[in-house]
RNA sequence: GGGCGAAUAGCUCAGUGGGAGAGCGCUUCCCUUACAAGGAAGAAGUCGCAGGUUCAAGUCCUGCUUCGCCCA
């Protein structure tokens, strides 16, 4: 027969692209996303991380904000008041790296040559045309934002807030200028905080230079990596204890190429076991440098410029030349004044711009700081005092540690594209905080006022986004019903660039923390277990998967792989075998609905539903009462397996196919069959909306009686009532005997047409009870012509499995006259390897249980176990060895049967 | 350098103290009218290594190895 791969018979999958723009225009258009705070309901409020404009939806987005949605679907399923409030974020930097090459490739002009207020045109002209490309995106993954309150945060009263924060940290007395060692880039130009900084090791050299004692007895050697930083010495440190260098603390040595006269001073950052145990002090060029050189009140001599080039410092010999031409000349220089002793070999530990990964320099220069000791140690409280509960667990430690060893908060940035600093001076310099021209004048009682040239760093403005998209600094009704919100969900590397930021401003400006959940979500990589970069161009396009696959699997197989762990490799086989349970559950579904009329089945009353009814029932309402405690504890993964497997494992292998036959008859089974179908259908949709809006939606909507959206239906909860151990008692059974049954029938080959007789004995009567409930059950779905209950032995020939509590046989010959009476039409000879397969087969089976019960007996027989194990422990294992032992004796009876029955003359011809 | 995570079937991963699991892949059989993007059955694991705790360890503790992430 010829295999029909028609289209006809292929047109029956469920293909996402019909139906996903479909629903979503339909709940935008009815304004399911949107509520108000007054409106009825527990207060439920997300607000997203804002992504950055310049970005687009990458499958760390699409995994966070499909959790984020969930999340709120569910809260909104359950009668919640929620709203999940979205918007985007400036990002100075970045925005103004992606302006500024376009400039320069379109006009060939630098931001300086445009000047400031032309650029800063351009760049909102940039926001306008691209800044919500990705907002739009997440509408492709069918995320319910609000999005009516999008915010954005350089948008007037996000300014407005921003404005308060500053002033009110100001007057606060957390707001302070000063010079810092801080990280540069040279290529952005602009200062950037230690968050922001990627390290990553790479081979380089170790140059170790002898600096001459000043008095000519002697010399001391340091080890640096850094050569032409030595330009910039002011110090020679060694640690105190250290023996070899005791006599020289306290003495001068000369500067090489520089002919500066600089002290040996003793400090305890000095790591005696590092090159020769002295090292150079450059306070200007390095962070721990700069602090010793606080200590000892060294100078601090600025030898690389803002640019990445000497400064005048360095001399005239090196001046203007780019740092790492001049590394090469200082040593040069020093290997011609004999100073130079060695280069090695060594791996460096570079700092990196995270933008543009240019290395940074450490340079000194003025900027505005916010102190952190004292909002840190509101939110350590917090944290510890577990105001607020974070998931996993383990990364409330971890903030925890990094607040207590936090460091105040460079918050100048050397760009144009952000909110500038609110600081206006004098013309003598006195600073103050104002918000326009005339303000500063007046505060300042001077006519000639100048603004800080700075913007603020942009986690200024995100760490009051949680208040302030709900309308702080003004006392809104949206802050008292929503604040504190709920949920914030983010990657591992947002914890302290944000989080952290986020609880301090809450505490401190509305003194309550911004939300009571804390959610980190694992970091996607890729197959091979890399992070995704631009760079290695092994990212994954989520979108893509979408048209693929669709926003449905895409978005289950993810919840499917956030477990607790920290990283996650993502692979499309995963959003494969997502759409296949998508397709699954429409075929499911198509079935259902076919056997369904307009109007929604009538409940049967109890009496009329079958032991099935009652098992699917109770497996139902167990699954429920599982998603809903994993998704409170944010265990997505579990919530999703729970439901996958429930369709899947129970409702489509057992539960359809037993009401198939139910189905094709009348009457008041056929009518609990149908009605139960419905019945777990529309209720298993309604648990999955949360996961899968696009799909539920689509079959919901397509069932008799149904509501006006899946999405405000009710979630569903389990009802204990429909709990029934009896029943699933009675179709556990029923699974184990049909299965072994066919196992039976597939070891055999006897062929899938072929309806044996099979005869079932009991060995307890306990066993009996179970079963008898659905015996009939066994002949359908195991394919028997017959089944009744007696003596196998006394069956004929027959092929058996034995089972807990009862042994099964399928007839092959009736036994009287040798005839075959299965379809496999067996012949005498064949009969032999019947008993051959047979023999091998229980042979088999008989070594797995008598290593088994070996294992089990040797337990009993323990006596510290028999005392100190707990009763039930035991109990369990009692029970155990009992079955085994039927088990065991049951295989050699039949080993025995097959033995006697069968001539060896006959079985081969060697024998 | 510090912290954290992972190591279980060929691959990707569940499994937090009591008889080793799933999906994919593989083998055999099946187009039986919801679904071949499917169904049935099967093979496949000294649970990274070494100690320890316990009546009992994939699971808890210690050390080690490898890979990775975050932070410096």
């Amino acid at each position: 027969m010829v295999k029909d791969r028609s289209p006809k018979s292929r047109s029956n999958g469920y293909n996402p692209s019909l139906v996903e723009d479909k629903w979503y225009s339909f709940w935008l258009d009815r304004g399911y996303f949107e509520t108000k705070a007054d409106h009825s309901g527990k207060p439920y409020c997300i607000t997203i991380p804002p992504p950055n404009i310049t970005g687009s939806l990458h499958i760390g987005h699409a995994l966070n904000n499909t959790i984020l949605d969930a999340m709120t679907r569910w809260h909104r399923m359950m009668g919640g008041n929620a709203v999940c409030i979205p918007g985007t974020d400036h990002a100075s930097i970045a925005t103004q790296n992606v302006v500024e090459r376009e400039i320069a490739k379109n006009m060939k002009l630098s931001r300086h040559v445009l000047g400031r207020e032309k650029f800063l045109e351009l760049c909102w002209q940039w926001r306008e045309e691209y800044g919500n490309r990705i907002l739009e995106q997440f509408r492709k993954l069918g995320c319910s934002y609000a999005w009516s309150r999008t915010r954005f945060t350089m948008d007037e009263p996000y300014l407005r807030a921003i404005g308060e924060e500053f002033k009110r940290w100001w007057d606060g007395g957390l707001i302070y200028r000063g010079a810092r060692v801080i990280n540069w880039c040279p290529r952005c130009s602009t200062g950037i905080s230690d968050i922001e900084v990627e390290h990553e090791t790479r081979p380089g050299k170790l140059y170790t230079i002898r600096y001459d004692l000043e008095d000519g007895s002697g010399s001391i050697t340091v080890a640096t990596t850094r050569p032409e930083t030595m330009l910039g010495d002011t110090a020679i440190a060694v640690h105190p204890q250290d023996e070899r260098y005791r006599a020289l603390i306290g003495r001068n040595a000369v500067l090489p190429l520089v002919g500066r006269i600089i002290p040996i001073v003793a400090d305890e950052f000095v790591d005696p076991e590092f090159g020769t145990g002295a090292v150079k002090v450059t306070p200007a060029h390095d962070l721990n440098d700069f602090e010793c050189g606080l200590r000892h009140h060294l100078p601090q001599v600025v030898v690389i410029g803002e640019d990445g080039r000497m400064a005048e410092n360095a001399g005239k010999r090196y001046e203007g030349l780019d740092r790492f031409v001049a590394r090469k000349e200082v040593v040069k220089d020093l290997e011609a004044g004999g100073n130079l002793i060695a280069i090695e070999d060594y791996d460096i530990s570079y700092a990196l711009c995270e933008r543009c990964h240019t290395i940074l320099e450490p340079l000194l220069s003025e900027q505005w700081f916010v102190r952190m000791k004292e909002l840190a140690g509101h939110a350590i409280q917090a944290v510890r005092e577990g105001r607020i509960q974070f998931y996993p667990e383990r990364y409330g430690r971890l903030l925890v540690e990094w607040l207590e060893n936090i460091k105040d908060w460079c918050i100048s940035r050397q760009l144009w594209w952000g909110q500038r600093i609110p600081i206006w001076y004098s013309s003598d310099g006195r600073p103050t905080v104002a918000f326009s021209e005339e303000e500063a004048k007046r505060l300042l009682g001077d006519t000639d006022v100048h603004q800080d040239q700075d913007v603020l760093d942009t986690w200024f403005s995100s760490a009051i986004w949680p208040q302030a998209v709900l309308g702080w600094p003004e006392e809104t009704l949206d802050m008292k019903t929503w604040y504190p919100t709920d949920l914030l969900s983010t990657a591992q590397e947002i914890l302290y660039l944000w989080v952290a930021r986020m609880i301090m401003t809450g505490l401190y400006f509305c003194n309550e923390i911004p939300f009571h959940d804390v959610y980190i979500h694992a970091t996607v990589l890729d197959e091979q277990g890399r992070r995704m970069s631009k760079s290695l161009g092994n990212g994954v396009d989520p979108l893509e998967m979408v048209e693929k696959h669709g926003a449905d699997a895409l978005r289950f197989s993810l919840m499917l792989q956030s477990g607790k762990n920290q990283d996650i490799r993502f692979s499309e086989e995963r959003v494969k075998l997502a759409a296949g349970f998508c397709n699954k559950i429409w075929n499911a579904s198509r079935f259902v609905i076919s056997h369904l009329s307009e109007e929604p089945p009538q409940k049967p009353a109890k009496s009329d539903l079958a032991v099935p009814d009652r098992w699917i029932l109770s497996r139902l309402n167990r699954m429920l009462g599982e998603v809903n405690a994993n998704l409170t504890a944010y265990d997505m993964d579990d919530a999703a397996r729970a439901i996958y497997q429930f369709i899947w494992n129970e409702y489509c292998d057992w539960y359809v196919e037993m009401a198939k036959p139910r189905l094709s008859k009348d009457g008041a089974d056929a009518d609990a069959a149908r009605s139960t179908l419905y019945e777990v259908l529309e209720t298993v949709l309604r648990a999955l909306h949360p996961m899968m809006p696009f799909l539920t939606e689509e079959i919901w909507q397509s069932l008799p009686g149904h509501g006006e959206t899946i999405m405000l239906a009710d979630y569903p909860k389990p009802n204990p009532e429909r709990f029934d151990a009896e029943a699933e008692s009675a179709m556990d059974y029923l699974i184990k005997v049909t299965q072994a049954v066919r196992n039976l029938r597939a070891e055999h080959r006897i062929p899938a047409s072929a309806r044996p007789k099979a005869v079932i004995s009991f060995t307890t009567s306990a066993a009996r009870d179970r079963l008898l409930l659905i015996l009939g059950w066994v002949q359908y779905l195991a394919r028997l012509s017959e089944l009744s209950e007696g003596a196998t032995s006394e069956a004929g020939r027959y092929i058996t499995s034995p089972i807990t509590g009862c042994e099964i046989a399928l007839i092959i010959s009736d036994g009287s006259d040798d005839k075959v009476t299965t379809a496999t039409q067996l012949m005498e000879e064949a009969l032999v390897l019947v008993d051959e397969v047979e023999r091998k087969r229980l042979q088999a089976a008989l070594a797995k249980v008598e290593g088994d019960l070996e294992r089990s007996s040797n337990k009993l027989k323990n006596e510290k176990f028999l005392e100190k194990a707990p009763a039930e422990v035991v109990e369990k294992e009692r029970r155990i060895v009992g079955e085994l032992t039927e088990k065991r004796d049951s295989l050699v009876l039949r080993l025995n049967s097959i033995a006697g029955s069968t001539s060896p003359d006959k079985r081969t011809g060697n024998l």
